[in-house]
DNA sequence: AGCAATGGTTCCCTTTGGATAGTAAGGGCC
DNA sequence: GGCCCTTACTATCCAAAGGGAACCATTGCT
């Protein structure tokens, strides 16, 4: 019962929904829709992200399979992330949630805070 | 430009994106989705939720009128929470996101953290 | 008087998020 | 040789959010 019930505190449905209900999980899984990206470009992207922060939440989603990481050994260091096929599943509801807000982000206040 | 690129630390949409994409608000969200539920139907429906963490996550939805709350005076008293045409609106991407979760929460390890 | 029901609030502690600074390693420059 | 540049982080410290437990106000019931 609680394997489907989403609601319910050890439902595996509910990790993974609260995986991707994050706020920056869903800007950097959309971030790599388009290909690999560098660790630099990915921070400059996703404005106002600590390096701390976007590395743990590259390593939650690589831990989770959503994300592979590919470690280049130069100098300087280079290092690539890029969607898994899993990952690139997630992007479709999350394109969808972002492709709703776009159209209804006048419907707000203009206090969104 | 800010006003249509998300990653964009201003744009009114990612503000909009961070509401939504928060643990509790798509759970509380799709909670709302057949009709008004009081306060303490939420508080069992979320397990794991304390009242304070609702209370505050309500108040957030009612702000950016998402939710609609209505205070009966009775005793003991009675709150209602139903979801405007806007947060009904939210219902489907934020329902679409958890049943692409649903169809894919096998392809995720067992430890979703 | 005491208890139950409801929808909170208050207090405190833990977890998470965030800002800033520092590190390692090799190459180019002078 | 000595110095700086770049990159992708870690380390440290502090603020904010999340979470647990207790308490409160009101009225009817026993």
């Amino acid at each position: 019962m609680s394997r489907h019930d989403i609601y319910a505190l050890l439902c595996p449905g509910r990790a993974v929904f609260e995986l991707l209900a994050n706020k920056w999980t869903g800007l950097a899984v959309t971030a790599l829709a388009d290909g690999p990206r560098r660790f630099g470009e990915l921070r400059r992207k996703l404005e106002g992200v600590s390096p701390k922060v976007l590395t743990a939440t590259l390593r939650r989603l690589e831990d989770n399979g959503l994300v592979l990481r590919t470690v280049h050994a130069e100098v300087p260091p280079r290092v690539e992330y890029e969607l898994t096929a899993l990952g690139r599943g997630a992007l479709e509801p999350l394109a969808h949630l972002r492709s709703w807000v776009r159209a209804h982000v006048d419907d707000f206040g203009p206090a969104v805070r």
